[in-house]
DNA sequence: ATATAATCAATCGCACACGATAGAAAGGAG
DNA sequence: CTCCTTTCTATCGTGTGCGATTGATTATAT
């Protein structure tokens, strides 16, 4: 097999697997919340901006309507946010924190901090979180070809 | 919010998000062999070792039957593997390459390497993988406490 | 003013992931 | 041999991801 290809299998695998572990790890702890990793995902994003538009909070996360109109009905349905469309711009869906959604913020993150904290590499994350981000610049670049 | 917290948060979601841009951009070139790149995972195990178990396949993707049962049922359907139960162990299911399994091997090789080094940064990726590795380790030690 | 294009969210279909459970088969203890 | 445990695969239910399409609404060009 070629030299390179397979470090960029190899590459890609490890990804496929770091990101699945990082999800494991943090559902553990959003289980008591009755949420999901994606679903924390919305609300990070929310409780630095509230209220957004669907495609606000899409264009953040790289997902589309057809992720997160499902998403958000369940976010809705568990009493996490509000959906309504908006007077301005009757295309847009306007997603909103409801009260649970601001109050239970503080509590989420003393969970995850705390089992974040507890044994983290700090030097490691931060060497990852540059690398990766170098990555994904070049893999999207690749992708708009 | 705490500082450790925000770091993780941040490589968290940058796993979240090179995994998926790895996937898609595999799966753009898998396209035309009618793989996804989960299948890819499991054929690239079968040209190293073959035949195996699915608990083999399994122990080295990190995949349960749950997962892998109906992939390996569609690679069955699309005539890329045999499943059938072992005679010594009825309980193992062992996975066989077909022919045409065994044939496109080179072919997939040559459409995945053309793509992929075509703009790959070696260096980056080397040290992404070093990184990952790592950041594996890591993790899989915290979820098993 | 009207036809056309662009921009949204929603829907559909398919294929993972994965926690949980079920059920068959093999191993082991007494 | 017989219970009990372990080890497997299969199944079920839920929740993403994502390519593709639909339909409503807004913007634009003429």
């Amino acid at each position: 097999m070629d030299h390179n290809m397979k470090l960029a299998n190899q590459v890609c695998f490890s990804a496929y697997n770091v990101s699945r572990l990082f999800a494991q790890f943090y559902e553990k702890e959003l289980k008591s919340f009755g949420l999901t990793y994606s679903q924390y995902l919305v609300l990070l994003s929310l409780w630095e901006e509230n209220p957004q538009t669907l495609h606000s909070i899409g264009h953040k996360l790289d997902l589309s309507s057809n992720t997160l109109t499902p998403l958000l009905k369940r976010l809705e349905q568990s009493g996490w946010v509000t959906r309504q469309k908006s007077d301005q711009d009757k295309r847009q869906l306007i997603v909103s924190l409801t009260q649970k959604g601001k109050e239970q913020k503080q509590p989420i993150y003393d969970a995850i901090s705390k089992c974040v904290s507890e044994d983290m590499n700090l030097e490691l994350y931060k060497q990852t979180k540059d690398i990766m981000d170098q990555l994904e610049t070049t893999l999207r670049k690749q992708l708009n070809k």
